[in-house]
DNA sequence: TGGAATTATACTCAATTTGAGTATAAATAA
DNA sequence: TTATTTATACTCAAATTGAGTATAATTCCA
């Protein structure tokens, strides 16, 4: 009945996934290569088309398995972004709609150098030597002047990045680079049109194509949040592992440092873990090697990982 | 580039909302009356026409005032459902993709009669008065049958359902509802024309039109969810109330009973509630009437009401 | 009018969890 | 052989949670 009639403007949906893995200390994400070398990155991405695939989730797959060859372990749909103007399209195209993924593998690096740190693109999410000075030294100060003129957005401001005493919380990566974007500080509102926006982005990191970036901080998010009550980490590790890498992974997802006993106590009593037995030869005292046990995923899917914050690198010395 | 190419059927969006309240115990969702009488309810939806709306929340806006006349506070997206075969779509009709939000209201019943008790559609998710008897008389032996023939779905039914001594997790909504649809025991699936569907569904529970009831399910359990680390629940509640509304207000969305002298002291601790010096005129002793301070809610967003189960009704005597 | 019933609120207490350490063990590097 | 590095074990106080008991302020009704 509400049906549109014949003769509207066509819609077309996107699938765009954020390949996300670890590799050390790196937080990395799958791009496309396109030819041409100057244009910005890319996710991997494609029409969903109904005839073709059954359900988006197939479509998706197709993909990335054209595009990027990557197989793919969980995937999660993330949200549906429709807002006109987010896609830099032109007059007179169909409507873009994208629907955008996460999918978590413990496969980066290797082959093409097309996996790159996820913080190039949010520079001040990485907390792991203390608070970016960045924040400082420019967000703060143009985000203040922009809010100035918007004092309906303070609140919002407040919360997303912890101002006034506020905690910084992890999982607002999203609200961050939105506001980011909103101020006109990021240089996707320039592509996009935004009479707000300043030519040349005011904040640090690398931009990406279309609502790339808006979509790849949506996953990161998601999946920092997702971490503390579901044990979706164990996605991002080898077969086997030490703590000490499990708790580097966990640091390196979350942009911040954690207190090294407690961890181990947390993930010990969790019942996530099996030990194989083996050793890791490394260099001080060597290091146990566990696995994952599949097996609890579905007996303990609340336990998760609660991290608590330790002290930050730097002050650790 | 990887756009779809003209002539390829085309894709149509219907915006979803599931509109959901409480009136006293009773968990509330705003449904249509369309003008069949013998027809399944639906909720209001209509499609996402691009041109007219700059934002699908603005869409969805349009066709709740229209088709209800509901005023929305709080809204979120919920999911994107494309599966083919989950619209009940006659074949060469353009495919329809929907998109499913969640809406809160604290105004309930008065004029219409189309808010309906939401434990109509998911009489199994109520357990405020203990566990549902039809869970073990009719839903366990059904299931059970149907899993015989499918191995591969026993961890997922164990997990949601919280079989072999796991817990109930209260927010495994939709996981529940889509493993009894998988499964062929609700009205839905014999409409989508699936193979192994019985004509008469199995399990007690009314169904709605095309994937509603799914969308419903994904409503429910995301709401269950976040009422556990976001002050979410102030949106169901009138200006002013007491401590026992509120917590009858988190029993009848949980479906479960709670302790009520920790239920106190854990949101008194929060800091959300002001009291107003006023008091309620009921039945026992009168209860302070509290009111939720609006500033917290940028304050602690992370504190949210993290309830803990107590005994159930029936045990109460 | 005066319990009995009903509802609200205050307070207690043990068990568990969390945050932040100290202490010690087992390897490598110089 | 000793310093350095990394891993692991253990401690301890503070805070939180789960499950009560005790008491206060009303209405209901015999």
């Amino acid at each position: 009945m509400q049906h549109s009639k014949p003769g509207e403007p066509q819609i077309l949906i996107d699938l765009s996934t954020a390949i996300i893995g670890t590799d050390g200390g790196t937080f990395q994400c799958r791009l496309v290569e396109d030819d041409t070398e100057t244009e910005t990155g890319r996710l991997p991405f494609g029409p969903f088309v109904p005839d073709q695939h059954r359900t988006m989730e197939i479509g998706l797959r197709q993909w990335v398995g054209e595009q990027v060859g990557v197989g793919l372990g969980h995937v999660e749909q993330l949200y549906t972004f429709a807002d006109r103007g987010r896609q830099h399209t032109t007059p007179g195209a169909p409507h873009v709609v994208s629907v955008g993924y996460l999918a978590l593998t413990n496969q980066t690096g290797g082959q093409t150098r097309a996996w790159r740190d996820i913080y190039n693109f949010f520079p001040w999410e990485d907390w792991r030597d203390g608070e970016p000075s960045m924040l400082a030294d420019i967000i703060y100060p143009a985000l203040d002047s922009w809010l100035a003129r918007h004092a309906e957005r303070r609140a919002s401001a407040r919360l997303a990045f912890g101002r006034d005493g506020l905690p910084w919380g992890e999982e607002y990566v999203l609200e961050r680079y939105e506001l980011l974007y909103e101020a006109g500080l990021v240089a996707e509102a320039f592509a996009d049109g935004r009479e707000n926006a300043m030519p040349t982005p005011v904040v640090p990191g690398e931009a990406l194509q279309l609502d790339h970036r808006r979509i790849l901080a949506t996953a990161v998010g998601r999946l920092r949040a997702k971490l503390k009550y579901r044990p979706v980490i164990f996605d991002l590790m080898p077969q086997t592992f030490t703590l000490t890498q499990l708790q580097h992974t966990a640091e390196t997802v979350l942009g911040v440092t954690l207190h090294k006993q407690n961890f181990r106590r947390l993930v010990e009593k969790s019942g996530f873990l099996e030990a194989t037995g083996k050793m890791s030869k490394a260099r001080g005292r060597p290091a146990e090697l566990f696995k994952f046990r599949h097996q609890e995923r579905s007996e303990r899917p609340l336990a998760g990982l609660r991290v608590s914050s330790g002290r930050t690198r730097s002050s650790e010395a």
